[in-house]
DNA sequence: CTAATTGCAAACGTTTTGCAGCGTT
DNA sequence: AACGCTGCAAAACGTTTGCAATTAG
């Protein structure tokens, strides 16, 4: 894999707080701030790559999917009210697995994704 | 809601053993086989309106969503290598959802997906 | 009678891909 | 120079929708 300034940029984004938990268009227009000639499609491509590298995580939900620079982090919560994608540290993942073990099977990526409504929503409400 | 024959039969092979965790496209072969002038619009629109009205439910993983006529059943294993999706009983709702609350999120819907190796491929492998 | 449901086909949102040229090593 | 990467545009994919005709209550 060689470099190039546009998944430089894009690995970068994904990584910093000003983004959380981006889909591949929220990437797409944050890069063309930096670099306005960026073509959606090579967003894609290189999302795509760095999932495969390890270097990021793609996060399904609803909809499009979004990608995580939090390697460890497969559990989130999808805020019905507002729904942003909030990390959810569980520390359940040995438990699923050695469930899964007992019925026979082999678990690789536990992933736990919970619908509901995010701490902040609930604050600003009452 | 009215009656049709179209969709009394879409919830009958949903909820028949013959099929496994169907896609759309799955249950729309299905539905040929007995009514072969069914079209996929209708499929979609009828597990749809089944879902809303909680006769069946709809399952993620990646790829097309699946139907499950198990209303409880939101665990899954995908099995990497024959590409199935299997109930996982894995009764950690309340863990998840407790461990949320401590964090002060409301969890609705608790959603764990494993990927891994099935037991049927892990048997037959050996 | 009336309103839900259908088949069809077109449109949608997301993602992938083929290609000719450009950039990195 | 070699080959990975780019922008572009077209296509693939799963799904939804508008419409006029049909069907159930």
């Amino acid at each position: 894999m060689r470099h190039s300034r546009q998944r430089d940029l894009i690995l970068d984004l994904v990584r910093s707080r000003a983004l959380n938990h981006p889909t591949a268009q929220d990437v797409h227009d944050a890069v063309r701030d930096h670099m306005p000639g960026v073509s959606l499609g090579t967003v894609y491509r290189n999302l795509h790559q760095l999932v495969e590298q390890g270097e990021i995580v793609a996060v399904q939900a609803e909809g499009p999917l979004h990608y995580d620079w939090n390697r460890q982090a497969h559990h989130h919560l999808h805020c019905s009210r507002c729904g942003a994608l909030v990390d959810l540290p569980l520390e359940l993942e040995d438990k699923v697995r050695e469930k899964a073990r007992h019925l026979g099977h082999s678990a690789d990526i536990v992933d736990i994704h919970v619908r509901g409504t995010c701490s902040r929503c609930l604050n600003t409400s009452t």
